[in-house]
DNA sequence: AACAAGGATGAGAACGATTATCGCGTGATA
DNA sequence: TATCACGCGATAATCGTTCTCATCCTTGTT
């Protein structure tokens, strides 16, 4: 049987013609694109799919842990098929987000259970984010910094 | 001359009574309260307050780097008078958001620097934030466990 | 192959945080 | 104190996200 059938069959999810094209795309692209643009280029297979659809199929994914929402304080999330935490590197100007290594860096990982140890929360996750300006908008935000720019 | 007012003046901000209200509002607290928050608090003293006003003023204050504007991937920002980065816990129950330690920890400053060095982005912020169970919702937390429930 | 049950789809509207507009009032400077 | 740009507050627009509901389709079973 197909792996991807399989894997929203195994996640409890009915296989529908939507749910299959919406989570081959988010498989098949290195990028973390937003629902629109997810919708966006799911409707060149399937014209008369919904905007309401692909949110509430990624939702869904996102419940079941196939995918990982993002949020990354931009004006809305993103949406990405690897779902082991890794560190996102934001562009300020054009709001692209990349992935920085391939996996957790070990101080993340040290943190986050030294956190865990000395807090009183019971900690499920964490996220490192870092800012900036990605190799296309470089020359773009040199001039528009400013010392409150920060998130977070 | 009163040091919150000189701060005020000296980021180019004319002094209302409004603002100083609010400055002083989230200089005073150990929280990160959202704009709603600080506006129900300082209407206390200025029941005129509009929330437009909080808000706006909140950007300006922003802007002149004397708050921290953070999204933690809840609905709504959070405000903080500390500008100084430091890693953020969020409470998945109650939407809490405290401070773990009092500054940034040292390996969040090496992979920040390691990210400026070996990538070809131009890295203006970074930010870290471990999501979980406060002590008062730890109870709440373990039974709503999913595994797609990450934030980045 | 056909059926019943329950989830999925799609259209539209509701919701809520944030942002923009605009006339009036007020602080800052001379 | 006069002047003027800026801040204030009310209102409405914007936009991502969520909800409602009637219809359709997938699934497990005859």
């Amino acid at each position: 049987m197909d792996t991807i059938v399989k894997k929203l069959r195994d996640a409890g999810l009915k296989v529908t013609p939507q749910r299959l094209a919406i989570y081959k795309m988010l498989l098949s692209t290195k990028g973390h694109p937003t629902a629109d643009e997810i919708c966006r280029t799911v409707k060149e297979s399937i014209p008369g799919l919904s905007f309401n659809t692909v949110y509430k199929t990624l939702l869904s994914l996102e419940e079941k842990g196939l995918v990982q929402r993002l949020d990354v304080g931009q004006d809305c999330d993103r949406f990405d098929a690897n779902t082991r935490s890794h560190v996102h590197l934001v562009c300020l100007n054009c709001g692209k987000v990349s992935d920085f290594g391939d996996d957790t860096p070990a101080c993340v990982a040290d943190l986050t259970g030294r956190i865990k140890r000395e807090s009183d929360w019971d900690i499920r996750t964490a996220s490192f984010a870092a800012y900036g300006y990605c190799p296309e908008c470089r020359g773009t935000g040199g001039t528009e910094l400013t010392p409150g720019a920060s998130r977070a």
